[in-house]
DNA sequence: CAGCGTTATATGCGCCAGGATATATCGCCA
DNA sequence: TGGCGATATATCCTGGCGCATATAACGCTG
């Protein structure tokens, strides 16, 4: 059935602390070891990755992913515990807002048109 | 004190069934009854402006916002009750978040910079 | 020490969302 | 009936985002 879909935005003063993005991003490079493996699955730039993960960084007290350039396989980045954290938290939010909304998410897909919106003009 | 911002998009399909700029707007053209005025209050084209409804009524059953092109004053732009309880459910959602999710925002605000990243390269 | 894969960073280009502008139409009102 | 103000819609243009590409540095490994 037709159903919207709650995307949130984590905002910290014009940058977007975390997001969808940077969310998936970062469960990537957990995942893989490397921002650039990562980026490759998300069939994302690296420089756009890396710009990401700059951000996410620069937003919080201490770094989500630390890096390392050079060594063993040519270097790589490892998430940090409090990326791991926020990360969980990013989540767990979701998850929360869906449970305590149910009901008006029900009441807006109740009233959704029959297809989305194609060709927005 | 420092602290992140929720946004949320409701996406249906390609296209926001409704986010801030969205709700925002609805309540304006409710409190102006025109979409020019609305858009003129948000330092937004009228084109834009306009776009955005076009979408939302597209995205639901009925429309949330009726027009009228002609007739006192030129015409103007009236929120149905349904675009009333569309705005409605959305804030209700954004706030029942808030509260469910408080814990995860605070920690996450605890972690936060002592700034936001002004020059993001 | 040469080679490799990754991080880190600069530069140029292409695309497209959105603004600016123009025009048509509508329906009340003086 | 002409004027007004708002909706409705097309066209042109620009700015900025993101991609592609290029280069350097790094540090293990053979």
């Amino acid at each position: 059935m037709n159903a919207v879909k709650p995307r949130l935005r984590l905002q910290f003063g014009k940058a977007v602390a975390i997001g969808p993005g940077k969310a998936e991003l970062l469960e990537l490079i957990a995942e893989t070891g490397s921002i650039s493996a990562a980026a490759k699955r998300m069939a994302m730039s690296y420089r756009r990755a890396w710009l990401l993960v700059d951000t996410m960084n620069r937003c919080f007290d201490s770094p989500l992913v630390e890096t390392a350039a050079g060594g063993k396989g040519g270097g790589g980045a490892r998430i940090t515990d409090l990326g791991r954290e926020v990360l969980a938290r990013y989540r767990s939010i979701l998850t929360k807002c869906a449970e305590a909304a149910a009901d008006d998410f029900a009441f807006l897909d109740s009233h959704l048109a029959s297809a989305p919106p194609e060709n927005p003009h």
